[in-house]
DNA sequence: AGCTGATATTTGAAATGTCAAAGGTTCGTG
DNA sequence: CACGAACCTTTGACATTTCAAATATCAGCT
């Protein structure tokens, strides 16, 4: 354990320098994104060996999977944080492989609707079982006070984010 | 300011659904993953619209940016946790650019250096005080305990996760 | 020297990502 | 009802991403 510790302080050094002199702020954020990527490499990781799935593949069903009805692309686009063209492969992709079916509504026909199949839903379903499962894992080792702390806190540095950013996000 | 925060708090239940069930560790886990991202692509959007560079480019440089004598691929593809067929490419198109240099050197020519030019560094410089600044702006909100606080907890998290890895990431 | 195994990088296929521009479709208003 | 603005999705050009397979080189051993 110490010694796993010892290496990841030095993973940390060597992916970000010994930086002893940045601002708390940079520091902060290359901490939170290597953070990040190394969680989402896992999860990558395993999503592709146990179900042969990507991440952007899970982050869109389990957008749907909570809507029955399904969504427009556009308000699968915002959901996920990805761009409109991007969604158009992703929900192809997945339309060929039987999980997603695309319809578009009498009353619009400028709009998409996605929804999952049945096939989708159980694979979905199956899929988040264990995605839940792998975080409660690498979490493991973190005080649960602190992990509810972390999440009001990540909160703030969130809400602070979202009142300095240069584009319209607020559409 | 408390506007910002409502629609900011509705687009997180948006992002992610009101998920009152979920585990502690499942929502940070989706509160840290669209914090970076919103971060990360109002980065994007900076560096685009003020260098003509993107983000894995920027991260590259700010490697070889404290390695005057250049760092091997392999070296670099592990600092910026980035896959080594990557490296290759994100190397060429700065080399391209005139920002990045590739040197064989003599002892072991299975090895590639690359380095930064020397207008590759003065860009890079002005690069990195932007980058800083832009992240002290989008933090400005955060309370300086609370930044150095959540540094030493996403550490926690970090080494947590670290010590549940699948794959071999300790080569 | 020649083999073998380890190292280092490149390549190729497929997916994801961005942005900008182009296509349709709908709606309000003249 | 026709026009133009607004809306929704797709397309196209590129960059990035991963993985696996191929290449190239080195180092050690016989």
């Amino acid at each position: 354990m110490a010694e796993a510790e010892a290496i990841n302080v030095d993973l940390e050094i060597i992916v970000h320098g010994a930086q002893g002199r940045s601002k708390p702020e940079l520091r902060l954020w290359l901490r939170m994104l290597s953070t990040t990527k190394l969680i989402s490499q896992e999860i990558r990781r395993r999503l592709r060996t146990e179900f042969g799935a990507t991440l952007p593949q899970f982050d869109l069903m389990a957008q749907l999977y909570r809507e029955k009805e399904g969504l427009r692309l556009g308000e699968l686009s915002k959901r996920t944080m990805v761009t409109n063209g991007n969604v158009t492969g992703l929900v192809e992709r997945l339309e060929a492989d039987g999980y997603v079916q695309r319809v578009t509504p009498d009353g619009d026909r400028r709009v998409t609707v996605a929804k999952l199949t049945e096939n989708g839903t159980t694979f979905f379903a199956a899929m988040a079982a264990a995605h839940e499962r792998w975080l409660q894992e690498m979490m493991a080792d973190v005080d649960p006070h602190m992990i509810t702390a972390l999440w009001s806190e990540i909160g703030a540095v969130k809400n602070s984010a979202s009142n300095h950013l240069s584009g319209a996000v607020f559409e």
